[in-house]
RNA sequence: GGGAGUGUGGCGGAACUGGCAGACGCACAGGACUUAAAAUCCUGCGAGGGUUAAACCUCGUACCGGUUCGAUUCCGGUCAUUCCCACCA
C-alpha cells in the first residue's frame, strides 16, 4: 500500500542529496523549464498552483532522465497589495508577513515533491533582487522609455492606487472590484508602445498557442488608416482626426470630439455655449468607464455653438459636437463622423437629427439606411465621393490616402490599441523608483553604484487621501541630495507596480546571487531562451507582454542574447470546485492541497491533477476521482507481489510495454497527461492478468511513471532491487519492431454499417483481403457478390463494401 | 457589439490525418472472499427492441441541413455555454 510515509522518505533523500540542482556545465545540453512563480498569499498554495507546476515538474524529470542539464527554478513574486493591506490592518510589517508566507509555501511545495532547484529561490522583495529591477528601470529611463506625464489615469478610490489599463478592465479594479475613476495625475509611464511592432513581430518566431498569440495581437491592436487635418472655419485652427476609413471622408456630416479635448479651451472665446459644454464635461467625468460602456446604447452629447468645421475634400461646412462616445485616450480624441457607415455615428446622428450621407453602395438589396448603418467593407462600391466613385473600398482607401498626402491635408497612420504602461503605485510594499527630483536638474537617476535604493523602515502603511504613497511621509528618506549638482532634492515616493519584479525574474534564476550584474553573460547565453514556460491564460495580456517587452529592450541594449525570452508557452486550465464553479472562499468550494496530500499522499494528488482532464481545459474537482488514482497507485505498489526475478518471456506484455513506452513518451511531450496515465493503467491491468511478471517488464514501466508518481516509483524501484535511484536512471526507449501487430482485426462495413469482423494477417495486401472477404460466407448473408459496386480498404482498420 | 473556444453515457473524459463512438477512471448493479463490514478480486454497465439466454436489429456525439463509400471530426445555419476584448473611430 502507498502511504505518505513514502513521500517523506524520498523527499528527505532528494533534499539531502540536492539531486535536482542545475549545474552551470556548458558542455551539457540544457533544458530550462519555467513556471509562473507564485505570489505568496496568506491563504497558502492553491490547487491551481499544483496543476500549473506539475506539467513542468513532469517534463523536468523526464528531461533529466534523458540526460539534460535541467534548470527548473522557483521563487516568489512577493511585492503587492494583499500583503500591504494585511500590514495596514494588523500593523505587522510586510517583511515579516512575506517571510512567513514564503516559508509556508516552501513547505507545501516540498510536500508535493516538486523537483525544483531550491538553491536558486528568489524573492522579488529582497534588496539583492530589486537592486536589479531598479537597475533595469534606470536603463529604461536612460533610453527615454520611462517618462513622467500628466494625464488621466485609472484610479481606484478604495485601494487608493493608480491602475494600468490591464488592471482596470471593464472599469473595475482588478483587486477589489470597485469602480475605477479617471484622475488627472502626474505619473511614471513606460513607453511600451514604442515596442508594439517588435512585440508583434516577435510572435512569429516563438511557439505560443494560437489563442495566446491572438490575444496578444488583439491587445496590441494595430490598425491602419490616416490622420486628416480639418480646419475650424472661424479661426483656421486644425482639428486632427484619426480614421481607419478615410475612403468615407465624403460622407462626413459632423465632427465629434471627446469632452477632454483641448480645443474646447483653445477656442473658448468663440464657443457660444461654453457653460453648457463645461457642464457636460463634468457629468462625463463622473461617469466611470464602466458606465460609459453600459450606457453605450444611449448616445449623449452637446453641439458646439459658434464653431463649424470644413471638410478638406469637398469644402462642406459641418457642425462640431462634444460627446463621450469619443475617447481622449485613443487616436487624437477627435473623429470625423460618417453616420451612413458607422453604427455609433449612425445612432448619434439619428438622435441629434444630423444628415446621413451614403458614400458606399451595397449590392445587397436588403441594406436599408433608414434602419441601420452599412458597415460591411467587403461588398461595397463608392458613390457620391467625387474622384473615388466606382472604386471598391480597398482601392478607394489607397487612392484617398495618396491624395491626402499629396495635398498635405493628412498622412498615412498606424495606430495601436495598446497604451503606455502606467508604472507607479502609491504604496509602500514595492520597489522604490530610483529617481530624485531636483529643482535645478529636474528628474535625475540615481548613480548605479548607489543601488539598491532600499525601502525605509515604516510603522504605518496607510497611503494619503490624495493618492500619495506612504513613503511621502518619511522625511528622512524623502529628503536627499541631487546626484548631479549636489543640491537639495527629494526622492520619488511612488513605487513600482507588482508587474515589475516578474518582468525579468527568469533571468535572475540563471545567476541568482550575482552581485556585479543581474546575471553573467556566459550563463545567459547558455541557458536562454526558456525552453518551455507554463502558466495561466490570465497573464497573457499583462505579465506575458510586459516581460517580453523588458526582455526585448534588454536585448536591444545588448545585455541579453535572445530577442524573445520564451521559446515555447503552454497553458493549463482551471481546476473548478466540486460544484463546477470557480473555486472561491465565498462559495466555500476551495480544495486545500495539504488535505489531499495528508489523506491520499502526494503522488495521488500529482496523478489525479493530471488525470482529471485534458491539461489545457478546465475541469471540476471530484473526490472519487482522487480515490481512483489512489487505487491505481496501490496496484502499482502491489506489483511487488507478482514481480519475479525469473526470466519469463511474454510476447503479449512485451508488445504492450513497448506500445506504452511510445505512447507515454509522446503524450508527455504534447501535454496529453490524462491519456498517458490511462495507458499506464491499462498496462498495469494487463500485468495483473498474469501470475508472475519478470522484472524486465516492470522497471521501464516504473521509469515512465516516475515523472508523475515520483515517490511511489522510487520506493518500488528500491524494493525490487533495481540499481541506483530511478530519478537518474536512463529514460527507456521503445523497440519499433516490437510494436507491430502480426494479425489485425478488420471491421467489415456494408454501405458504411459495420456487419461483422474478420481477423487477418497484417501483411496481407488489399487484393488478398478482398479475395479473403469475397469467399467469406458471412458476406453472402448481407449481399450478392454481383451487386457490389466498390470495395474500399483502409489498412488495418476497415473494409467498406458499397452495393 | 467584436474575437476565440466548447457542447460526446449517470459523472470526469477517450477517439490517429475523415475510418469499428464511449479507451481509462468514477458511480452504480450482481457475484467471490469474510461471522460481518471495509479493502481486494471477478462480471455487467449509451438508449430502445429482441431472445429462456445469446445471436441479432434500430437509434445515438447540442439542433437542422450539406459534402463523402464513410462525419464526433469537414462545410453552412440555429441554440446553449465559457473565456478575452470592448463606443478602438
Amino acid at each position: 500500500m502507498y502511504d505518505k510515509s513514502i513521500d517523506k522518505k524520498w523527499q528527505k533523500i532528494w533534499e539531502e542529496s540536492n539531486c535536482f540542482k542545475a549545474t552551470d556545465d556548458f558542455s551539457k545540453k540544457k533544458y530550462y523549464a519555467l513556471v509562473e512563480f507564485p505570489y505568496p498569499s496568506g491563504a497558502g498554495m492553491h490547487i491551481g498552483h499544483i496543476r500549473a507546476y506539475m506539467g513542468m515538474d513532469l517534463l523536468s524529470r523526464k528531461r533529466r532522465m534523458q540526460g539534460y542539464n535541467v534548470l527548473f527554478p522557483i521563487g516568489f513574486d512577493a511585492f503587492g497589495l494583499p500583503t500591504e493591506n494585511y500590514a495596514m490592518k494588523t500593523g505587522i510589517h510586510p517583511r515579516k508577513v512575506t517571510d512567513k508566507n514564503i516559508d509556508t509555501f516552501t513547505k507545501q511545495l516540498k510536500s508535493v515533491g516538486f523537483s525544483f532547484d531550491y538553491d536558486r529561490v528568489i524573492d522579488t522583495t529582497k534588496p539583492e533582487y530589486y537592486k536589479w529591477t531598479q537597475w533595469i528601470f534606470l536603463q529604461l529611463f536612460k533610453h527615454g522609455l520611462a517618462y513622467k506625464s500628466k494625464g488621466y489615469v485609472n484610479f481606484c478610490p478604495k485601494c487608493r492606487v493608480v491602475l494600468a489599463n490591464e488592471e482596470s478592465q471593464g472599469g473595475k479594479c482588478d483587486r477589489c472590484d470597485s469602480d475605477v475613476i479617471q484622475l488627472e495625475k502626474e505619473e511614471w509611464m513606460l513607453k511600451i508602445t514604442d515596442y508594439a511592432d517588435k512585440l508583434l513581430d516577435g510572435l512569429n518566431e516563438i511557439d505560443f498557442p494560437e489563442r495566446v498569440k491572438l490575444e496578444q495581437e488583439n491587445w496590441i491592436g494595430k490598425s491602419y488608416g490616416a490622420q486628416i487635418k480639418f480646419k475650424v472655419s472661424q479661426t483656421n485652427d486644425d482639428l486632427i482626426v484619426y480614421t481607419t476609413r478615410p475612403d468615407t471622408v465624403f460622407g462626413v456630416t459632423y465632427m465629434a470630439i471627446a469632452p477632454e479635448h483641448p480645443i474646447i479651451e483653445k477656442l473658448r472665446s468663440n464657443i457660444k455655449n461654453y457653460d453648457e459644454i463645461l457642464k457636460y464635461k463634468e457629468i462625463a467625468k463622473k461617469k466611470t468607464e464602466f458606465e460609459r460602456i453600459e450606457l453605450a446604447k444611449e448616445k449623449t452629447g452637446v453641439k458646439v455653438e459658434g464653431i463649424s468645421i470644413v471638410n478638406p475634400l469637398n469644402n462642406e461646412i459641418i457642425p462640431l459636437y462634444v460627446t463621450d462616445y469619443v475617447m481622449m485616450g485613443y487616436g487624437t480624441g477627435a473623429i470625423m463622423a460618417v453616420p451612413a457607415h458607422d453604427t455609433r455615428d449612425y445612432e448619434f446622428a439619428k438622435k441629434f437629427n444630423i444628415n446621413i450621407k451614403q458614400v458606399v453602395k451595397s449590392d445587397d438589396e436588403k441594406v436599408n439606411l433608414d434602419k441601420e448603418a452599412f458597415c460591411d467593407i467587403n461588398s461595397g462600391v463608392m458613390v457620391n465621393s467625387g474622384f473615388l466613385d466606382g472604386l471598391n473600398v480597398v482601392d478607394a482607401k489607397e487612392k484617398i490616402i495618396d491624395y491626402i498626402e499629396a495635398n498635405k491635408i493628412g498622412t498615412r497612420k498606424t495606430n495601436y490599441h495598446m497604451k503606455d504602461w502606467a508604472f507607479a503605485r502609491q504604496r509602500y510594499w514595492g520597489e522604490p523608483i530610483p529617481i530624485v527630483k531636483c529643482e535645478h536638474c529636474g528628474l535625475v537617476p540615481l548613480d548605479e553604484k548607489d543601488l539598491p535604493l532600499k525601502l525605509p523602515e515604516l510603522e504605518e502603511f496607510i497611503p494619503g487621501e490624495d493618492g500619495k504613497s506612504p513613503l511621502a511621509k518619511v522625511e528622512s528618506w524623502v529628503n536627499t541630495t541631487c546626484p548631479k549638482c549636489g543640491k537639495k532634492a527629494i526622492r520619488e515616493t511612488d513605487t513600482m507596480p507588482q508587474w515589475a519584479g516578474s518582468s525579468w525574474y527568469f533571468l535572475r534564476y540563471i545567476d541568482p546571487s550575482n552581485n556585479n550584474e543581474f546575471a553573467d553573460k556566459e550563463k545567459l547565453k547558455y541557458w536562454l531562451p526558456v525552453d518551455c514556460y507554463n502558466g495561466g491564460m490570465e497573464h497573457v495580456t499583462r505579465h506575458l507582454i510586459y516581460s517580453r517587452f523588458w526582455h526585448r529592450f534588454l536585448y536591444d541594449i545588448g545585455v541579453v542574447p535572445t530577442k524573445e525570452p520564451y521559446a515555447k508557452r503552454t497553458t493549463q486550465g482551471l481546476i473548478l470546485g466540486p460544484d463546477g464553479d470557480k473555486m472561491s472562499k465565498s462559495k466555500g468550494n476551495v480544495i486545500n492541497p495539504d488535505d489531499i496530500v495528508n489523506e491520499y499522499g502526494a503522488d495521488t494528488l500529482r496523478t489525479y491533477i493530471l488525470f482529471i482532464a485534458d491539461y489545457k481545459d478546465s475541469a471540476p474537482w471530484n473526490e472519487n476521482g482522487v480515490k481512483g488514482c489512489k487505487k491505481f497507485l496501490d496496484r502499482v505498489m502491489r506489483l511487488e507481489e507478482i514481480a519475479t526475478t525469473q526470466e519469463i518471456e511474454d510476447s503479449e506484455i512485451e508488445k504492450e510495454l513497448n506500445k506504452t513506452i511510445k505512447k507515454v513518451s509522446e503524450d508527455y511531450e504534447s501535454q496529453k497527461y490524462n491519456t498517458a496515465i490511462a495507458a499506464m493503467m491499462s498496462y498495469v491491468n494487463l500485468l495483473y492478468k498474469k501470475q508472475k511478471v519478470s522484472l524486465k517488464y516492470i522497471s521501464p514501466f516504473l521509469q515512465i511513471l516516475n515523472p508523475i508518481a515520483s515517490h511511489v516509483t522510487e520506493e518500488l524501484w528500491e524494493k525490487l532491487g533495481f540499481e541506483g535511484h530511478i530519478f537518474n536512471s536512463k529514460w527507456p526507449e521503445y523497440d519499433k519492431n516490437k510494436i507491430i501487430d502480426d494479425v489485425v482485426e478488420l471491421a467489415i462495413q456494408i454501405n458504411g454499417k459495420v456487419r461483422f469482423k474478420i481477423t487477418v494477417s497484417s501483411s496481407l495486401s488489399e487484393d488478398e483481403i478482398k479475395e479473403n472477404l469475397l469467399s467469406d460466407e458471412r458476406l453472402s448473408k448481407y449481399v450478392n457478390v454481383e451487386d457490389i459496386k466498390k470495395i474500399i480498404v483502409i489498412k488495418s482498420r476497415i473494409v467498406n463494401i458499397v452495393v
